[in-house]
DNA sequence: AAAGGATCATGGTCTAGTCCAGATTAGGCG
DNA sequence: CGCCTAATCTGGACTAGACCATGATCCTTT
């Protein structure tokens, strides 16, 4: 209790208490660490073999207790680049409905979007059951990686019907929002969205987009966009880094 | 892409394609072993050291592959026990408000509820917050620890206000669900929740009523629930392994 | 000043062990 | 037949290294 209280601020009564004892003075001293780096500017922690000295442990052991504090969100790496402390997560409301800059800078927080690709493709088995066409139909497919603050959090694919949006790989998709465009240039709004969330890993383009390292946890976020008329104009699958965000989510249930 | 068609049975295209290429052979090779595991029966996989005897690869780099496997749901493992092959993932529809029981029959799967603990205590900080009463005022806690065809997967803690459900602790609280007890005793529906998800790791409690090991990925998921005028009255924190659900949400967006 | 290349540091991967505590199981005893 | 104990097995934790590919940096060359 009286040691892992730093070890997650939040007030979680029972999860995240003692972790075996043995380990946990590294993880402490680690935490510590990390409490001790600067708000602003490098949340970078010394390298792994600068830790395993200063902790006089072995790299192994070291790792370990780093990819303990990485399942817990506290700190995140860089595929061959290095461990950084996590900021605080993104609080992401599921039903606002506000396009990614908006979410981002409304919590104060700095707002990038890198187009990765758009282009016309094939749509695979899930893609096209998703949206309601026969098997390797042409959809677009746009991808793109964000960033909050500077740090790459979170992959996109976007697949849409062509039928819907006619024309739209032309548009500006690095700095307007999609669903902006959705609205603007075709009159489309989104009116329904069928969420389905899970934990998985990163690892192929996601992975690299984002300078995961294969393995790392992710939080996948796949969405089936609905117009006004209940039709399916789009979906998408997002990968975040697990440690970026905290979704939340104020509904009344079906039943009652 | 090859290598990996069977990695994640799902379709996600972009995410798990290509892990790093050495040791992906040990994951393919780990997973074929999964899958020919029996659907009934013992899901168990050999142990380490014979697992590391048959694929000729150290304990350590097993391991490392074992993990990866486990942050992206394939298998788990309960501490100190070995590991096993993960049941295809509950769905768990957060705006239903079914009981347990019933998400979990309606999937043709077995539910089983274990009550850890029900008692007055002093609310903490944070417990009081959420469900606006003075720090340290007393409330009801029930403790329970919830399986699916008989592995446990939840760790619950409900918190509840006693002026709302006096005398509640000494109802069946391992037989019925809670929101049940709720409509037929106090006339209490739950018609507003707020949700918040997140990820963290198992430790303390929650872990050990799990058997998970500390440190395990760990999906969060909070509720404040209201009543039918809108008073808040309890709140509950659960702890699901993180293989074990796959959450869903149907809903319309705010701002439309 | 820009481009290119060489060097160095870093994480990623892997080997070959040891010791320990908790969980399981097989016996033995009442 | 049930209870308890002792032996065994299992994962958890840890040591002490090594080699490699990539990322970062600096320095030269153009």
């Amino acid at each position: 209790m009286t040691s892992m209280a730093q070890y997650d601020a939040s007030d979680n009564a029972s999860a995240e208490q003692s972790l075996s004892p043995q380990a946990s003075r590294l993880r402490e001293a680690l935490l510590e660490l990390v409490h001790g780096l600067p708000e602003k500017g490098s949340r970078r922690l010394p390298s792994e073999r600068q830790m395993m000295l200063a902790f006089s442990t072995t790299r192994i052991t070291l790792r370990e207790a780093l990819g303990q504090l990485e399942n817990a969100g506290r700190i995140y790496r860089e595929s061959r680049r290095g461990w950084f402390a996590a900021a605080p997560r993104l609080r992401y409301e599921l039903l606002a409905g506000l396009p990614f800059h908006e979410m981002v800078e409304s919590q104060q927080r700095q707002a990038m979007t890198h187009l990765l690709s758009a282009e016309t493709v094939a749509a695979s088995r899930g893609i096209s059951q998703r949206l309601g066409l026969p098997e390797s139909a042409p959809v677009y497919r746009i991808v793109r990686a964000r960033a909050i603050d500077g740090r790459r959090v979170l992959y996109v694919e976007h697949h849409l019907r062509p039928d819907c949006f006619p024309g739209i790989l032309s548009f500006d998709l690095e700095g307007m929002s999609l669903t902006a465009l959705y609205r603007q240039e075709y009159a489309i709004r989104i009116s329904r969205v069928d969420y389905e969330l899970g934990s998985t890993v990163f690892g192929g383009p996601a992975g690299e987009a984002l300078y995961a390292a294969p393995g790392t946890p992710a939080q996948r976020i796949t969405r089936v966009n609905r117009d006004q008329n209940g039709r399916i104009v789009d979906c998408d699958d997002e990968y975040w880094r697990h440690d970026a965000i905290e979704l939340t989510l104020s509904a009344v249930p079906r039943p009652g």
